[in-house]
RNA sequence: GCCCGCUUGGCGGAACCGGUAGACGCAGCGGACUUAAAAUCCGCUUUCCGAAAGGAAGUGGGGGUUCAAGUCCCUCAGCGGGCACCA
């Protein structure tokens, strides 16, 4: 590397030293100042930083000081989302304890987060896997028992034969465990679940008010809750004293119906099979059909006649009862009514059996004698037909109409229905927080006791068979029940991990308190002012969050329910793909691009297929490692590169040529400062009463650019912010001062771009701020102000259009009068030109913008 | 299948409420400095015609609204994301 004026190596540890010494980013207490709460999605401590993280903390550090710098009491906090089975899996490879294995990893990336000079508040880290954290968390789970928002279950459960441990919903993927990639399996067990769906109506309608979350998220939530309005109805069944109870939204086709279905997993399914072999033998082959997206994708809806009827409510007619593969037995009520005419997934079944179908809702442009359905379901709106009192009504009134007809027969009632499932929070795995449940023989669910917290795991556990290392262990689980003090055993399940990220913000506010929280102090820092993270939280953090929020909010510990009044979403970082010949993937430093743009591969120059930019993954070997990068070039390089270009919550190509250019800036701008300082007047020095020309518009570029970048800011559009500093700093750069006035004018550009760039590159702009003459931190520097006398220009540059056709420009001074516009823009040649012998019909002038005149 | 988003130079992107398309950066080209290279500095860089002045075309395709459309409406296509037998 050539000799640089700026030296990252030496001066960034200086300054991290100075802002740790002076305590710079430790939050205090209320002080008057208004606060700001910004918080990074802690991370899991995997090993490494990956460029993933250098984004997010580059993001959130730049707000971060940028709320400071307003005068806002800051409280910017880092921790470890240290539980889960990452350090299970090590333990089993590497022979090491799982908490051996997750501490070193949070020292090794402690230190290289410490290196980025993130403004963070350490004196406030915590760890979830800490018994400091996780007992606060148990008496939290003991609270929700007592408050009715934890239920143990019986139930079809996710169960993923990989990791051999049940999964929430949330967290399977196209049919696939989120982590291990294994196909899920359906497993009947006893688990605990967190009572979300009691919240459901609540987490919907709140939604509309996250006025500053990404309307994208809100709408992912909006639908994996799936609130749907429509009826239960109880169909009689021929001949037994028990009915049939379906789940509709559609019971205005109630006409339409020709048959019933059931979920295998139906209980009257159950009990039919018991006589009925070959519809054992048809449950048998559902349940082994899986959930997996391929499964779904190729099943063929089947059936099973039961034999038995069900009773049309309002005509008597007899409908068969089938036995369903396609019913659902968790949602609804497992059973529906088959509709063919108007569901696709009917129809296809009723050709298959060859049942009727009986169109009932008309398009408005069709005739109810003519209207048929084909291949494809209609549902689309029109009026009802062959549907007895119905006829003629719309979908709504005739929805209406049953309802109400229903009700009074006492056949059915109005019910909305969610696609949201309790969420199931045991977990059969050692490296995580033990739920604090005792199972007696004689007193039954025990929770433990305030004082017995924590239940501290165990250190002396192995992973050398399959299953759970709690339940395997010989002593741990057997204690004397808390209430009678007979033999009893624990439970060994341990809490799915998005328990432990449900609260942690909370726990920042006040990390050493012996309750889990304390009560004003949250009620003074929450909600958090500004979240960031990626947008793969967008359901399950985000959604678990605010359920966790509002079951603390009904057990006494805090009065508000949404903990995030600010969501930013992040891009990912992506680099090129690399495939050689044999098809194996190439690190980008393992290839190298000739000057036609083909890529080779440097051992051998063979050719090499250049992929897409993709998500920086090991398994595709497209990732840079931050730490080189930091070293090689310095984390104010890192940080900016990260901030420039792309918009924040878009994909972020990593390019080496981008980031060598973000390093030739930080270099020039220590140069202009270095070059420029020895003439300048003292920090402080009165401002002059005139300017020069040259200093004028100098000046209008920095009180410009202070107003710019300030909202860009604001607005989340840092790549703008970055743009706006390199106009500033062109300006500077150009700028050749002649007198006092105009050093003056350039000690006030250095200054305000110093401090612009200070939240993005902080080393940097302490190195310069001091080389400016300050004595004190560029981190405790007041923001810049722009004076708005210098952010408008007063003379403009308008354009002139003719039929719409831009012909000519105009210098004007600012809010010239209509007339002269006018008389300036018909004396332009061009215009002139442009208008021939055609005569101007119409002169529409937008002040300062444009001219338009329209001849003919 | 349903829902949502995106599509602008060689590349990343900018363009506020409909009002001068291409800011800023990267890459490229030319020049200065240098014995030379690197670094640095200056200039050019949407395409086509033209020596220039200037003109024509142009924001995925087609259509519309408007004095004026990258921006609004309709439609088609491509890419990405979410959900997925949700009754």
């Amino acid at each position: 590397m050539a000799r640089e004026r700026y030296n990252f190596r030496e001066a960034e540890p200086r300054w991290q030293k100075a802002w740790e010494e002076a305590g710079s980013f430790e939050a205090g207490p209320a002080d008057g100042r208004p606060k700001a709460y910004v918080l990074e999605m802690f991370p899991y401590p995997s090993g490494r930083i990956h460029m993933g993280h250098v984004r997010n903390y580059a993001m959130g550090d730049l707000v971060a000081r940028y709320k400071r710098a307003r005068g806002f009491n800051v409280l910017h906090p880092m921790g470890w989302d240290a539980f889960g089975l990452p350090a299970e899996n090590a333990a089993m490879a590497k022979k090491i304890h799982p908490g051996q294995w997750t501490y070193d990893n949070i020292a090794t990336m402690r230190r290289q987060l410490k290196t980025m000079g993130l403004s963070l508040d350490w004196s406030r880290e915590i760890a979830t896997c800490h018994p400091g954290y996780y007992r606060h968390q148990q008496k939290l789970f003991t609270d929700f028992m007592k408050a009715g928002l934890v239920d143990r279950k019986e139930a079809w459960v996710n169960w993923d034969p990989v990791d051999m441990t049940v999964l929430a919903n949330e967290q399977v993927v196209d049919g696939k465990g989120w982590r291990s990639g294994a196909p899920v399996e359906k497993k009947k067990l006893s688990q605990w679940v967190f009572r979300i769906t009691e919240f459901a109506d609540e987490l919907t309608d709140a939604l509309d008010g996250l006025e500053r979350w990404p309307d994208k998220v809100r709408l992912m939530q909006k639908n994996w809750i799936g609130r749907s309005e429509g009826m239960r109805m109880r169909f009689a069944l021929a001949g037994r004293q028990d009915e049939l109870e379906v789940f509709t939204t559609r019971h205005d086709t109630i006409f339409g119906a020709s048959f019933m279905a059931i979920s295998p997993e139906h209980p009257l399914a159950a009990e039919l099979a018991a006589d009925d072999s070959d519809l054992a033998a048809f449950i048998a082959e559902c349940q082994r059909m899986g959930t997996s997206e391929e499964v779904i994708e190729r099943a063929e809806k089947l059936g099973y006649d039961t034999g038995l009827y069900a009773i049309h409510p309002f005509d008597g007619r007899k409908l068969h009862v089938y036995v369903a593969n396609f019913v659902l037995m968790d949602y609804g009520t497992g059973a529906i009514f088959g509709c063919p005419a108007h569901d696709q997934r009917d129809l296809d079944f009723a050709r298959k059996y060859g049942l009727a179908v009986f169109p009932v809702v008309i398009p408005e442009d069709a005739d109810v004698t003519t209207f048929k359905v084909g291949e494809e379901a209609y549902k689309g709106d029109g009026r009802i037909g062959n549907s007895d009192f119905l006829d003629g009504l719309t979908v709504e009134e005739a929805k209406a109409e049953v309802a109400n007809r229903l009700e009074a027969m006492g056949r059915g009632t109005r019910t909305v229905n969610y696609r949201l499932r309790d969420w199931g929070v045991s977990r059969q795995r050692y490296w995580g927080c033990p739920i604090p449940v005792v199972h007696c023989p004689s007193c039954g669910i025990v929770p433990v006791p305030d004082e017995q917290l924590p239940v501290e795991l165990p250190q002396d556990v192995t992973f050398e068979r399959p299953g759970n290392p709690l339940d395997h262990h010989p002593t741990w689980k057997h204690v004397a029940c808390p209430t009678c003090g007979k033999d009893a055993l624990r439970d060994t399940d341990t809490l799915d991990t998005f328990v432990d990220s449900s609260w942690y913000f909370l726990r920042f506010c006040s990390p050493r308190d012996d309750a889990p929280m304390d009560k004003d102090t949250v009620g003074y820092w929450m909600p958090v002012d500004q979240y960031i993270g990626g947008v793969e939280h967008a359901v399950l953090h985000l959604l678990y969050s605010r359920f966790f929020v509002r079951g603390l909010r009904r057990c006494g510990y805090l009065d508000f329910d949404e903990p995030f009044a600010g969501l930013f979403t992040q891009g990912m970082v992506t680099h090129e793909t690399y495939r050689g010949a044999d098809g194996s993937w190439l690190e980008p430093s393992e290839v190298e691009r000739d000057g036609d743009g083909t890529v080779r591969a440097l051992a051998g120059g063979a050719p090499v297929t250049l992929g897409r930019s993709e998500k920086m993954s090991k398994s595709k070997k497209n990732v840079v490692d931050p730490e080189r990068i930091i070293a090689e070039y310095g984390a104010d390089t890192a940080r900016w590169f990260m901030l420039s270009d792309s918009p924040p919550e878009r994909d972020l190509e990593w390019t080496d040529a981008g980031v060598a250019g973000a390093h030739r800036f930080v270099q020039r701008l220590a140069r202009m400062v270095g070059d420029a300082v020895e003439d300048l007047p003292a920090p402080g020095s009165p401002m002059p009463a005139s300017f020069g020309e040259a200093a004028n518009t100098l000046r209008g570029a920095v009180h410009k650019a202070i107003d710019g970048v300030t909202a860009d800011i604001e607005a989340f559009h840092f790549n703008r912010s970055v743009a706006r500093i390199h106009e500033l700093a062109n300006a500077v750069g150009g700028f050749a001062p002649a007198d006092a006035a105009d050093r003056w004018a350039q000690r006030e550009a250095l200054e305000s771009l110093v401090l612009l760039v200070n939240p993005m590159m902080p080393h940097l702009a302490e190195e310069m701020w001091r080389e400016l003459g300050h004595g004190g931190l560029a981190a405790d520097a007041p923001w810049p102000v722009a004076d708005p006398a210098l952010v408008v220009e007063d003379t403009v540059t308008l354009g002139v259009q003719v039929n719409g056709k831009m012909r000519a420009k105009l210098a004007m001074a600012r809010d010239a009068s209509r007339e002269a516009v006018e008389a300036a823009a018909l004396a332009d040649e061009n215009v002139q030109r442009a208008i021939g012998d055609q005569s101007v019909r119409k002169f529409i002038v937008v002040p300062n913008k444009i001219v338009n005149i329209v001849a003919g």
